[in-house]
DNA sequence: TCCGTGCTTTACGTTTACGTCAACGTCAGT
DNA sequence: ACTGACGTTGACGTAAACGTAAAGCACGGA
């Protein structure tokens, strides 16, 4: 019986909690990337506008134009196709894979030197006299 | 008695190492990034040049912009100074580390997700018909 | 001496991803 | 009827990160 009991998010649900403004929503709109439904004027958002935004966002954070994002969204979302272009769909895949590898490598990279930074930060404080001025200049190498 | 044999590059070597326009390396240096010596006009770029490039692009890839890149990479090579300025460097190590262990989570998250896809693309692959035409409509399910 | 190649500066153009008004609709509450 | 709060559509502004000429120096080779 129950008619559709689907949740719903206006702009601004969404905007506080994922933390951007109504304004850049509405661009991911104009982009192509979200389709709200509307009510009058107002847009409505579903869960799977949610969850695409969701994903936007998460483009974002690994530094994707909204572009490539719109892309990427769209392919998986339409997975189905010829056997052409399920072929073609797997390149793009591992093509999409690469780049997170190079990614969480250049990641790994940078955490070990930050330990690096930070162990020799934590060796003054140690070492070094209570006073201020400037640490003993150790030859600051710095390979790779 | 070697005089200074330090191995030098030009402006156009780098840019091909680093498949990167001479203009963004020239970019860079507006911005601060880079302060390459001189042999009368033209810019000569040591090692520890070549380093803060090599820095430079690793931070691109990982959707930082400039202005991020260096303030960390200033902080980074001057890490001396009193213990005031070294915890304080020690916090944005951790703020740093924090962000880069986001942008990993976001890449483990991603990949999984490829590999779903992928799978549901061979599987598409190995059980359907040679000739084209639309698959199977399987509720594309998606979760998070 | 002229030519090509490589590097230089200056300067305007472009794309991306929104920010920031401005002006208006609409609905609940008083 | 008036007031906010929330939402809407333009439309212009802007910061970042280069791209793209345009014009010139400097030097080695034919």
């Amino acid at each position: 019986m129950s008619a559709g009991g689907a949740r719903t998010y206006t702009i601004t649900e969404l905007a506080t909690e994922f933390d951007v403004t109504a304004r850049a929503i509405r661009f991911y709109e104009d982009v192509g990337l979200l389709t709200p439904q509307r009510a009058g004027r107002n847009r409505v958002y579903s869960a799977g506008d949610r969850t695409r935004l969701k994903l936007t966002l998460r483009g974002k954070r690994l530094g994707l134009a909204l572009s490539e994002i719109k892309q990427l969204v769209d392919l998986y979302d339409a997975d189905n196709g010829s056997r052409q272009q399920l072929e073609a769909f797997i390149e793009v895949l591992a093509e999409h894979r690469r780049l997170l590898e190079r990614q969480r490598e250049d990641i790994e990279i940078t955490l070990t030197e930050i330990d690096q930074h930070e162990q020799r930060c934590r060796a003054l404080l140690a070492g070094g006299r209570p006073g201020a001025g400037a640490a003993a200049k150790k030859a600051p190498r710095r390979s790779s």
